[in-house]
DNA sequence: GATAAAATGTTCCACGTGGAACATTTTAAT
DNA sequence: ATTAAAATGTTCCACGTGGAACATTTTATC
């Protein structure tokens, strides 16, 4: 299928065994394995739709057969998205090697290929949410996993930046780091985490070691609401007529004075100069 | 990028979007996230080592920024073992339309795209093993999973078509599915699996159902090895001049008598006839 | 400012997967 | 024919993942 070219086309053609071709997506024959159960048809059908608008990204990888149709070895989900989108044509990489060879690689690429870690989806979902301006649940409905799936993603990239390494190396699992979030600042997360490599703990024992450390410290923080700031909370919000809260501990604290509008700032400003 | 080009030659070249060249590795930028490990080196050097002896099989997807290098969007583990296999040049996509969207779509599929059901893989390794005369240990090797998950993968293999079937569809696990094969005979897995799917038993449920039906029949089967049977096997034994079993249950059985040679075969037809 | 609804954050744990550990069979060596 | 080694078969269960269920915060409405 070759041709022969002049200077300067030669960069277009790749190298050997690599030929790239608009096929007719009707010549294109799936595996003879059982037609598959497609993972999700709501994530078949934004596929679809997404090829419709944009075209196919990645070209599929088939065999040539002798008869002149193509045994689909890689790409069955997007070669059915195009289908479905209405294309007739679909960008593919023919193998012209034999058969037996070019299955091989691909079953050991399918097999073998990396899916983004943890940190990764996190980012790309942080990324797509801010983007295209979307709400947890809606980006769920296009990926196929749950918002709370998502929600867990994203939590990780609250993590030290020490701890989002220790994830990315997989020195850590995402069930980890997600229980090491649980600690109350980040010096304990880094704490935590540097004892769960070095302890080899599981996911179970770090749940149980942040739980341990929240008891305890509920415990040393749980006294009962103090009268006295209660008294003072209340005296100021009657006076200057809005909440006031004491956040009060140890002796010091804060006094937070909410407003609502800038003419209500305005006022109590007035009233505290 | 694109040139004119005479007619015949257009159908080479892709639709919208969709240009493959082959780009100097050296011009292609990785993720500006931070540097992932690889998956497992020694399946990054299998990988350049097919990469070596085939090329690429498929390309890398690139976006191309303005100071003229490209973004890597998809396929880092290939490019990284292009780069370990000496070549120069690699294949690659080049996403034309603006970054954000390419972002989008490479992230999607890359989290929705669908990996072989455990059938698949399953017919996969079968396939591996035969073709490539592999032991179990070797192609354990090549992939990068443990040499029992290999051999696991491969007896859902003797499953009646029908629980397959079940697998394929994702109506019940590979882990159903194994404990299933404890069921004695083909006709008893095909009942689990049934019930499996409409009492929605966990694979825990349903390996505890298998490992009551396995005490159970053993219970009914115990029993002391009948001498008499032992009698007559080593008169047997003593009088061919070779090893002599009795399978013997309820009155009736077989005699299997052990040969070596077509030599020895002759012997025993002299003796018997 | 109050309240309801929407959106997001968090924790606990049931689940299936993968493989450790052992059992059995097959093959090679003698 | 016997034995050892290699290869394969099998079972049990610890593991991290994903999400149910609930908690909290933010936004919208009045």
């Amino acid at each position: 299928m070759k041709t022969a070219l002049g200077r300067g086309l030669d960069a277009l053609i790749p190298e050997k065994g690599l030929e790239i071709v608009n096929l007719q997506i009707s010549k294109i024959v799936p595996n003879k394995k059982q037609p598959r159960k497609n993972f999700k048809d709501s994530a078949l059908k934004d596929l679809a739709q997404s090829i419709k608008e944009r075209g196919v990204i990645q070209p599929i990888l088939v065999s040539k057969k002798n008869d002149g149709s193509f045994n689909l070895i890689a790409g069955e989900r997007r070669w059915r998205a195009a289908s479905m989108a209405g294309l007739s044509k679909i960008p593919a990489v023919v193998k012209s090697v034999d058969e037996k060879d070019s299955l091989e690689i691909a079953l050991i690429e399918n097999i073998q290929r990396e899916n983004l870690n943890p940190m990764e989806m996190a980012s790309s979902f942080d990324y797509l949410l801010n983007t295209y301006d979307l709400t947890q649940d809606a980006l769920s409905q296009r990926i196929g996993k749950d918002r709370a799936t998502i929600a867990n993603y994203m939590r990780l990239l609250k993590l030290p930046v020490e701890v989002q390494k220790l994830v990315s190396e997989e020195s850590i699992s995402m069930g980890h780091a997600r229980a090491i979030l649980g600690a109350d600042n980040k010096k304990k997360q880094i704490d935590v985490a540097r004892t769960t490599v070095k302890k080899g703990l599981s996911v179970r024992e770090v749940e149980e070691l942040i739980r341990e450390k929240v008891k305890i410290k509920k415990k040393t923080e749980k006294r009962p609401a103090d009268p006295h700031v209660k008294d003072v909370e209340e005296r100021l919000t009657s006076s200057l007529g809005t909440k006031v809260h004491l956040k009060h501990k140890g002796g010091k604290g804060k006094i937070e004075i909410e407003y609502y509008s800038l003419e209500e700032l305005d006022r109590l400003l007035e009233m505290l100069t």
